[in-house]
DNA sequence: TCTAAACTTGACCATTTTAGTCAGGTATGT
DNA sequence: ACATACCTGACTAAAATGGTCAAGTTTAGA
């Protein structure tokens, strides 16, 4: 159980632009120099939280991305999913009967999976890019 | 974020193991037919939980592998360190005072990591073997 | 109008991890 | 003796990861 840094990156971008986006649009460079992120790398993260609406575009020079949402109603949910980062803690599909063997019945511990699975996607819902902003705020479930 | 299938077989197998564990050692052979997991795999996998005091071996024939605790006393927690399976939220090293980007400070999203790595293994803790064996039993953490 | 900044797209790739397999052992109950 | 079952280490195909590279298009500003 990890974490791929595509969905680290993505947090971390988002928290950075929303910091400077008061004003001016923010550009991707000035993230990547910030936090340490290949440019190139930054760009296909960006694509997708584009497609998810998450973000918007400026072209041309003084371009740059901006929020397309309140930072309150931006989930880590929301992002985790724009950029593919998967929860999955179940390896059956859900719909069908099957188990995750091949078998009839779902396996012996299919509903640990899915009670942890529950149990992580709870946290991500909870949180919001607004809740990042503000560094040193204590929040417990 | 995702599990991977060493972890997934490690709670299975000790899942079926405690079940059939009454009387006489259990096979890995049964094991493997019983979960459809691959023989040879199962063994690197119980040759960990050996060294790792979940589980004794009985060598012979008639022989297998038997829980080495109480159900109750073997948490989730334990056996995903016993198989290298880690809950690695952090990039970083946590003792260092350096972030994961090489920087002398911790990046933005450090603190966030932290919480949800606390809030994984505060699951992995509250769930032992013994939760598994009563299969339709509700759970809440 | 020209140019540079910045977004856009898609292909490509090296490395690492995963999920095993294979080939040999060794111990022991019957 | 011999079958059963544990034990060990080497090996590997396939997938995921974490990027890079190349070739655009758009637009603000000089
Ligand atoms: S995880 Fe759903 S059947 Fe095994
Ligand atoms: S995760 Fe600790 S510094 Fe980034």
């Amino acid at each position: 159980m990890k974490l791929t840094s595509k969905g680290r990156y993505a947090v971390m971008a988002l928290v950075d632009l929303a910091r400077f986006d008061n004003i001016n649009p923010v550009s991707l460079r000035d993230i990547s120099l910030r936090q340490g992120i290949s440019l190139d790398y930054l760009e296909q993260i960006f694509s997708k939280l584009k497609k998810n609406e998450i973000v918007k575009s400026i072209r041309g020079t003084q371009g740059g991305y901006v929020l397309n949402k309140n930072p309150n109603d931006i989930k880590l949910t929301n992002i985790f999913h724009a950029v593919d980062e998967k929860v999955k803690t179940v390896q059956c599909k859900k719909e069908s009967k099957k188990g995750c063997n091949g078998k009839a019945t779902k396996c012996i511990t299919h509903n640990l999976w899915d009670e942890l699975e529950i149990h992580i996607n709870t946290f991500f819902e909870n949180k919001s890019l607004k809740d990042l902003l503000t560094n040193n705020k204590e929040t417990r479930v």
